[in-house]
DNA sequence: GATTCCGTTTACGTAAACGTCAATTAGTCC
DNA sequence: GGACTAATTGACGTTTACGTAAACGGAATC
């Protein structure tokens, strides 16, 4: 297998570096929005020359932000939860400031999980009333 | 009880009308806002001269534009959904098209519900390591 | 060696979702 | 009847998250 770079790499499922163009065929974004999160602090690839090279684990953050993103997060609390993905040991500054954060971090993400659920039945029950409708068992 | 319009009002804990100021505290946004839904065709309150008064559906309206914000819906999203909620008897167009729309909306949800699973199981563990740290028992 | 394909930087443009005045109206309190 | 309070419309400003176009650099290909 042959990657962006032309070198060889075991096709073991993981590149072991990606091009730009790469990653956004594979997930579905342009160039320049990988480059604006770049601006914005959210990815720092290497360089080769000039050109980006992006290492699995810059793939790994460009996944984590995607994610955020669907969530409905903007891209300053994603690079704030990725800020506690990277500072996992112990370099967290006020530890207990850190649990903190999350906590609250993990409050909002059940608020959704609650208003996902209740949209869900709701959605649920108006389909059924359509369903009746279409077969005309009203 | 007295409401904002100075009128007597049984107080079963819901009221029969309310004026924005009343939302606006309820539900911590502004005036500003709430006249924005407005604008963008999600809230349609009567009038008293030019004085906007809301019904009990007009606030459940503002309850359900607010949840599909945490949700991190744009407010066209909401307003088709809520157009969901209103055409729910038979005048729903081309029903089967209408389900449609049902099913997308309620996989891109089931799909939001998984990214919050699994981020709540990596906040988790981060919080979990973090704790650890915080007792010296690593 | 001209074209094509990626990639880069710089810069201006834009849609969404409000914020922030400013000017005006209408009722209330003393 | 002046002051205050709540509401209204209108208009411009702002932030976020990119889109879009221009102009250029290298490598590959014909």
């Amino acid at each position: 297998m042959i990657n962006a770079q032309g070198q060889l790499s075991a096709d073991t499922g993981a590149q072991e570096s990606y091009s730009i163009s790469e990653l956004s065929r594979e997930f579905e974004v342009t160039t320049r929005t990988i480059r604006f999160y770049e601006d914005e602090g959210l990815l720092r690839p290497e360089r080769v020359g000039r050109q980006r090279v992006y290492s699995p684990g810059d793939r790994v953050r460009l996944k984590l932000i995607l994610r955020g993103k669907r969530l409905g997060l903007s891209l300053s609390e994603i690079g704030d939860i990725i800020q506690m993905y990277d500072s996992t040991p112990g370099e967290s500054g006020q530890l207990s400031y850190f649990i903190d954060r999350i906590q609250q971090r993990r409050h909002a993400l059940e608020q959704q999980h609650d208003d996902i659920e209740v949209t869900l039945r709701e959605l649920n029950h108006i389909e059924k009333q359509c369903r009746q409708q279409l077969q005309g068992l009203d």
